[in-house]
DNA sequence: TATCGGAGGATACGGCGTATCAGGGCGTTC
DNA sequence: GAACGCCCTGATACGCCGTATCCTCCGATA
């Protein structure tokens, strides 16, 4: 369980005290620049030119740490616009955004209950904007649209990262994979598959994401004016 | 990259020869029974009574394992019914259903591409129940519906996972939790989601996924039907 | 100035993924 | 049937991780 208030230790005056905001602030460059498997409170610590022990006086363990990064980042995450469909729409993007800005929060979002205060004054903004909507329908709709997102976006991050990994090498991709999937077409196990993938329209990811955005949309659209009418 | 097929080494008469799939049921088994942190090339060689440096003759990488299992899991996923909306409804509760019986899927669903044998057989089955659906649409109205049960998955069983953590150690609910989120919305900063915690309905888990889900296939069908119109 | 408390850092422990290497059992070849 | 050589196998080891423990030293207090 998060401690998501903890008293600052109390300060003597020494420069460039350290505290749990520029602790996590040190977590997200790192994960930022290498991927989250390059956090490490060893590795935090020596940014931050301290002892790793150190970091026990602000944190109670790395998953804290975790949830204070995911915490930080939903700080960033807000929706604007007028109307329920906008603001929805919005929220989506936003959080699309700020998965692109920190690809590490693909591993963790949706990973453990979202409670930190950044995370909670998200929440209120989106309540805020929707407070014209019917209180009863306004949970499920909200968090039919963040399931969305989530998986969306944790779908893109993992093919964007697939690409660049052959991207990188792109020895490897021709040489390992592309001759499987073609191999594995060829033996006509997956006939329905392999027609949508040699006939079907290939959307890319902006596409792709908000064609299925717009699906959920219309559908919670169709459940409002429905309600609307009664 | 995964080596998806892989030549088993030549069996020597040994008595329960080590194969992937032994290794893969090892690891599936002691995800199953203790998380996916419990997991280990050491204690997976353990159990199979093998050295651990065995593995590697069957896999290059534990992260090659871990797509393994899942794809190993796809293989239980299948939609079935007749009529578009309930291939894919039921695409979404057999997904949801595998995640349920095995937690540490939640960790892992959509978290790389999932191109093994049973996930592109699962496309195919998936593919072949939606051969009346305009081609072009098929696949970014599959992938809204993976995103939404991966998402929606996700953060029920993070949910699920908070309660047990704090139901286990109900004393640590009471004292911690409970009373921050009721300091928090008594400070009166987030009135508008107090009140729709307040005053909302409360769905459960099932409720909640299958509302998200209804909504969303409204809108698939709001679309497909627009393009059958044409 | 003497005492005390607590913060800070060094050290250590157990576990992890996996590289390396020596040894030995087996199939193969003369 | 004997010698050879290869590869499978297991042991060992390395570097990293999260974090428990403990000791030291410093600053505040009496």
């Amino acid at each position: 369980m998060v401690v998501w208030e903890r008293p600052e230790p109390p300060s003597r005056p020494v420069l460039a005290q350290l505290s749990r905001e520029r602790i996590v602030r040190a977590a997200i460059g790192l994960a930022d620049a290498d991927g989250l498997e390059a956090v490490s409170l060893r590795k935090i610590a020596a940014v931050l030119d301290v002892g790793p022990m150190r970091l026990y006086g602000y944190i109670a363990t790395k998953d804290e740490l975790l949830d204070l990064m995911v915490d930080a980042v939903y700080a960033e995450i807000r929706p604007a616009g007028d109307g329920w469909r906008e603001v929805l729409r919005s929220l989506a993007e936003t959080t699309r955004k700020a998965v692109h800005q920190h690809e590490w929060l693909a591993d963790l979002i949706g990973g453990r209950p979202q409670l930190g205060p950044h995370a909670l004054a998200r929440g209120e903004a989106v309540m805020a904007a929707l407070d014209g909507v019917d209180v009863d329908a306004v949970m499920p709709v909200v968090a039919a649209v963040d399931a969305y997102v989530i998986g969306a976006v944790r779908r893109e991050i993992a093919e964007r990262r697939a690409e660049r990994a052959t991207g990188m090498d792109e020895q490897q991709w021709q040489v390992a994979f592309e001759p499987y999937l073609q191999r594995t077409f060829a033996t006509g196990r997956f006939p329905a598959l392999a027609a949508v993938v040699r006939d079907g329209a290939h959307l890319d990811a902006d596409q792709t994401f908000q064609a299925g955005l717009a699906f959920l949309l219309d559908g919670i659209e169709a459940h409002v004016r429905r309600h609307a009418d009664n």
